[in-house]
DNA sequence: CAGGATGTGCTACTTAGGTAGTTTTTAAAA
DNA sequence: TTTTAAAAACTACCTAAGTAGCACATCCTG
């Protein structure tokens, strides 16, 4: 990190979402991300639970991590989490330092803020009212995990499908992002499937119009086509 | 609770495994438990996401509480945590106050302590280095929410039958606890499946003489035999 | 004891989703 | 440009799991 300070307040804006640091004086804020230095990560790279998650902590800056879990056995995948911007790597290790049993990828060229697990712990202990942000970053997963679960124990994988892309489409802009430029087997691990079953799903929406979709790249096409096909799921 | 102060340090007992609580000395113990009043809870009692869960936090100290998701529309239901001794209610709306839409039920009479959420708030305030100890247990329950994706996805209902029965022995006393006395319901709605599923299941185990079945009672019989058939489904 | 409610056991049927395999398309590398 | 690899598209098949329905057992209560 630069000594001048100067990178301070650019981090300060693109980390106005980030969890960890809301509702922190410009004081605090500085003392922290002090501790930080700025790494960058290639597309497409592997991170198999290495020891580096277990010293260093680390908050997203730009780009997509993938966090997912993966069946030895089978060689299936599944996605839990689309981490971006503000998110963390690895929450869990910190919490208790104990081994978290998960896979990283990056899907762009990532770049993030990484802090030795042993120096944040230090500030933490000087600053105790900031784990209520992580704490409350904590229930926003759990209650994703959740939802995740109920999805797929209740519904069917065209309904998983339209929830997926429905609730990745910008408001503002009515684009579909995040997931528009991921091939089948992504989006079938997001939602816990194969990719033949979803590219199965994915022709039936072209077939009615309501999606364009072609290599690695996914549009929406009729957004409430897609609604009244999710409701009428119902 | 009591003001003889004579109850503390019972509870101070039967609450030694509850995170909050961990490395806590008497006098901070007595500080906190004193907020708190016993409440009894009868047999099979339902709380829709009360208001009581916005308003009040709960440590339980004996009995069952089960943790769901309901599907309005097919009314199936998930059960997410089977809450025993030390566990939370809700830990979810301490966090950050919001709504969570989950389902509780009683499978026992429950005892609890029960406290105003705006106090125990209050408390942590003034004692911030505890929230280390809800972020850890909020931790172990993502950690549990993983492992159940990881299973539905990746495994089918026997598998999770068989890991569901084996976790649930007492490795002294090699008895099934916690589900031992639970309906086939129930034992479906914490894999993820249904009654009639189940059921098909336990059949073949109680044919091949691993697993004793009655009416809401499930007694193993050979837990090698069980082990080894979940080995044999990788 | 009778009646009702709930749990269990079992049959038969349906189907979505997984699997395997092949062809075609696309895009990047050589 | 040719080559190669990956993604997408499509076909055919199989099966576990969900569903519905009913008979029977068990328990509790009035």
């Amino acid at each position: 990190m630069k000594e001048n300070g100067m990178d301070y307040t650019r981090y300060r804006k693109s980390l106005q979402d980030c969890q960890l640091l809301s509702k922190m004086d410009d004081a605090t804020f500085t003392s922290l991300i002090s501790l930080f230095n700025e790494e960058k990560w290639p597309k497409n790279t592997c991170f198999v639970n290495e020891d580096k998650f277990l010293c260093k902590f680390y908050i997203i800056l730009s780009g997509r991590v993938k966090m997912y879990q993966l069946h030895e056995f089978s060689c299936k995948e599944v996605t839990l989490f689309l981490l971006t911007k503000g998110d963390f790597i690895d929450l869990f290790c910190l919490l208790d330092g104990s081994r978290h049993m998960a896979y990283y990828e990056s899907l762009d060229e990532v770049k993030v803020l990484a802090v030795p697990m042993k120096n944040l712990h230090e500030w933490l202990q000087k600053h105790p009212q900031y784990y209520i942000n992580l704490l409350s970053y904590a229930g926003k997963q759990l209650r994703m995990l959740e939802d995740y679960i109920a999805d797929v124990i209740f519904t069917d994988i065209s309904t998983r499908l339209l929830k997926l892309l429905i609730s990745n489409v910008n408001k503002s802009s009515n684009n579909l992002e995040l997931i528009n430029d991921l091939s089948n087997k992504e989006i079938a691990y997001l939602i816990g499937s194969t990719r033949a079953v979803v590219n199965r799903h994915i022709q039936k929406l072209k077939q009615n119009g309501s999606l364009h979709a072609s290599r690695e790249n996914l549009q929406i096409n009729n957004l409430p086509l897609l609604i009244k096909m999710l409701e009428n799921k119902k």
